[in-house]
DNA sequence: TTGACAGTTTGGAACGTTCCAATTATTGGA
DNA sequence: TCCAATAATTGGAACGTTCCAAACTGTCAA
């Protein structure tokens, strides 16, 4: 256990060059002769010399840091994001500081300030339930790049990388029309969230479109959570006029409407459609597998890392609003798979 | 977009007072005069100084960052093990550089370097497959303290935090027994892993203890997934004496054991008995709900940090292996309800 | 008036790197 | 032989902080 630091001046000494000859070393600089590049080289192995990568920062002040703060790594959804962004930022030669701010604005705001202070040279935020743009404005002016990820901060002039959650949500109420169901809710999540409302206008619209029932009472919001589902498919089941399909805010939801309804002895993607969002992991294996609108979580986060680094590279930058695009994947839940059936007993 | 950094100096000038003065005030040190320190304090706020760690920690060379490392952020328990470590991490005022190696040992040693170089204080590793302790011995030597997580790696001398796989396995196939079984299998996990030995070791040892059947074909391996569970529970619905329950490797195995019963129209929890591993989020809200061994990752990534920053704080240590606690908690899918309603009837 | 003392404040060296300008060594052409 | 050009190396200042030793203010007792 040797604990004393070596430097950059105890390489230069055992290997007889002074220590600007070790940092352009270090540097891969072509000005130095390709003998002394190999006994430096043979010298910092032999000594255990690590690189002081704060050292050097503090004199170039451009460090190979980015901060990532994500909302819920619990949740897999925001676990596939933060793995997106952290294959890109690894091998781009950064490493990332990552913090979970557990839906708290405060903690949130306490781990971007401790980030800054280490010296990031860009931040992508998943932001936490109730962020304003106050929060993050002294920030973005410092001009450090700020790129938003899955949900939005209003008022906010920063980049962004968002799904397409109204377009989403459409395509999904048009299958669940094109199967014949002509009452469908939508189920689960926050309504006080920018997601919320894009998903359930795209809802709505594609309702209103086919000249259908959109109202208020088939919007049924809860939290975006699989007991947040079993929640509220129980109050969907005692409606009078009961829907025979819907909507989720997202898969974990799902996946509690399809426990609350095989409680219910109601066989979901059998007696009922079931549709989801985001495309989690499960949702392929699940039984019955999801039909799901599938948003890519790891694709945006190699997005939103890609652009974050553009924009640390480039000096200045002008925002970016990124909209990925989305793909209903019809599985089993749906009913679809059902459906075909059917038509090959009665064809 | 004022890009110019405010320094000490700075703040130092436009407070009147030397760079020295504002260094106490930002140390909170006793020594200054209450209205000088409210003086640079308001100075500080009104030029947006923020404070430069890496140039401080050049000085003292002690920092508050940790390192956190895992294998595969993607899989929850691994997740929820990251939250717990982040939790105690934020609140003693530390910062985390955290990656996902992705099960690739390389790419894991190409992080570790770089968060050495950017000055980490200490480690927390969940190991890639196939690290070996000639990976991490550099580092350990320099006197950096490691504590490894979840799994272990043979032959190295460090911290560790870990679950007890034998004593949880044992105490499942236990369980089994009680509720009349005589014949279980053992599913999914790859063999070459010493949490796989352990688990499995466990499962045998309560067979032998009973005087029953543990012989290999009762092992059946596959990948620790939901996918692999399907290709497990298949393989067991071949065998000639068809065992009537089984302990998986984790959960995912477990649920995925539980869609191929389903898919052979043999309804886990009444007509087969599955116990899991780990207590996934999941597990409690599944249908049925997942009997399964509780090693709360959150609270073994707690102890993790917290045997870290106190390794960090007291200059030297000795390795401390911790075993975290196990403990069965009874669900549906082993049949247990199943059996008190049965015997309620006989009643 | 002086000295001792506590309470505050301060200049400057140090941390490990980069980078500029300057220096030395080497080569080849006239 | 000398000069110019090129190749390789180098000393020292700078980055933004901490910390030490020293210095300045008052106050109070002698």
């Amino acid at each position: 256990m040797k604990q004393s630091k070596v430097t950059v001046v105890d390489v230069a000494r055992a290997a007889g060059v002074s220590k600007s000859t070790v940092s352009l070393v270090l540097q891969g600089s072509s000005l130095v002769n390709e003998a002394t590049r190999a006994k430096v080289g043979a010298v910092i192995r032999e000594l255990g010399y690590v690189y002081n990568r704060s050292a050097a920062n503090l004199r170039q002040s451009k460090s190979k840091i980015v901060g990532i703060v994500v909302n819920d790594l619990t949740n897999s959804f925001f676990a596939e994001l933060a793995v997106g962004m952290d294959m890109v930022v690894q091998s781009a030669g950064y490493i990332q500081f990552m913090a979970n701010s557990a839906e708290n604005a405060d903690r949130q705001a306490e781990v971007i300030a401790s980030m800054r202070e280490h010296g990031m040279a860009g931040l992508i935020l998943s932001p936490a339930r109730g962020t304003t743009a106050a929060d993050l404005r002294p920030l973005v002016d410092s001009g450090i790049p700020v790129v938003l990820v899955a949900r939005n901060v209003p008022g906010l002039k920063v980049s962004s990388v968002v799904s397409d959650g109204h377009a989403g949500a459409a395509a999904a109420v048009r299958h669940l029309l094109e199967l014949g169901h002509r009452r469908i809710a939508f189920l689960g999540g926050f309504n006080d969230t920018a997601v919320f409302d894009e998903r359930m206008r795209g809802f709505r619209d594609a309702l209103v479109e086919a000249g259908l029932d959109a109202s208020d009472e088939l919007v049924i919001s809860s939290a975006p959570s699989r007991a947040g589902g079993v929640a509220a498919v129980e109050r969907l089941l005692a409606m009078a006029d009961r829907p025979t399909a819907a909507l989720c805010f997202n898969d974990a939801v799902a996946f509690g409407a399809c426990d609350g309804l095989r409680s219910a002895r109601i066989e979901p993607g059998v007696d009922f459609g079931v549709i989801g969002f985001d495309d989690v992991i499960e949702a392929k294996t699940a039984v019955p597998a999801l039909t799901t609108v599938s948003v890519d979580p790891q694709g945006m986060g190699r997005r939103a890392a890609q652009l974050l680094l553009k924009q640390i590279n480039a000096g200045s930058f002008e925002p970016e609003a990124l909209v990925a695009s989305v793909r209903l994947v019809v599985r089993e839940s749906c009913g679809a798979a059902q459906r075909m059936k059917r038509e090959a007993v009665t064809a």
